[in-house]
DNA sequence: TTAGGTGCAAATTCTTTGCACCCTG
DNA sequence: CAGGGTGCAAAGAATTTGCACCTAA
């Protein structure tokens, strides 16, 4: 999927502004890197925007993608599929069920729901492939992050 | 979230059975890393269960715990948490919408339903923590895959 | 000018693999 | 007893970090 011209001028528009608010150095590197991800649809991974990126500007390196992904992150100016970062995890209870996972500490939570259960797939997804299983991934603050920022602006006043 | 007896030992009634059927040796091992993902509720990682196994087995090693893993997976004994072998993916949109993920490839594609926009997180989130997003994963085959699966089925006719 | 940003190469972390010995069936 | 399974140590893949040079503001 590529997405529309006038959708990316936007998106870069946005960009520029947060780096300006936030005192972060626009740099070539940064710009390029972040039009790759505004400019496809597909999801890229770090090595994917490498790629892309290198075809304009063959001397950016590999980390400089990456710490700039996470700045990206950082600021909200992309979000992130699969939890990178986080190490596989395993579960014997096979019945469907849904998940809470603490957006701060990663925290996974088994979520009981039977109006997500009988969720049936949109046809949208049809257009996709053959659906199978419909999972609810609710995402929050846990209690105890919660607790913790709440003792740690108290201190900072943020 | 600690399983209760009963079904525990139906979990491991049903994994001696898989193995059973399937030709699988049950090692001491095997058996006590499945043990320890099935009386436990908490979606352990790899290194947990290794450090969980390790005081009743203190000789089982990693990369036996790894393998184990992905065999209970491969058996659907147990299931996965968090795309893990997946590298992050990015993205730039940052308005709310869902997912398509294959379970084949792991191609994620957007998927917009205005009925999963408007899902509220059910009252059993309220007592693990804040609710703040509600994201629908959709996993099913691709028809890239199924189109692959199917060819495969021709030749091997399984 | 100068502090923040970059490229390089080396380090870390999680996971996988080759090989010789071991144990279940 | 045989072949799959295991432990060890070393390899791989993805991501991170230290450092000296570079460049946007």
């Amino acid at each position: 999927m590529t997405i529309s011209s006038p959708e990316i001028k936007q998106r870069m528009a946005h960009f520029e502004q947060v780096c300006r608010t936030s005192g972060i150095k626009l740099t070539h590197q940064r710009i390029e890197i972040f039009r790759e991800i505004a400019q496809k649809g597909d999801h890229p991974s770090a090595e994917m925007v490498y790629r892309g990126v290198r075809k304009r500007m063959p001397t950016v390196s590999l980390d400089t993608v990456y710490r700039t992904l996470w700045l990206l992150k950082d600021l909200d100016l992309v979000t992130m599929l699969e939890s990178a970062h986080e190490k596989a995890r395993f579960d014997a209870r096979l019945s469907p069920h849904h998940h809470f996972v603490c957006m701060s500490c990663g925290l996974t939570q088994d979520l009981n729901c039977k109006e997500f259960d009988n969720l049936k797939p949109p046809k949208s997804a049809k257009a996709l492939g053959q659906a199978l299983i419909t999972h609810v991934e609710v995402r929050g603050i846990c209690f105890k992050c919660a607790e913790k920022e709440k003792t740690a602006s108290d201190k900072t006043g943020r």
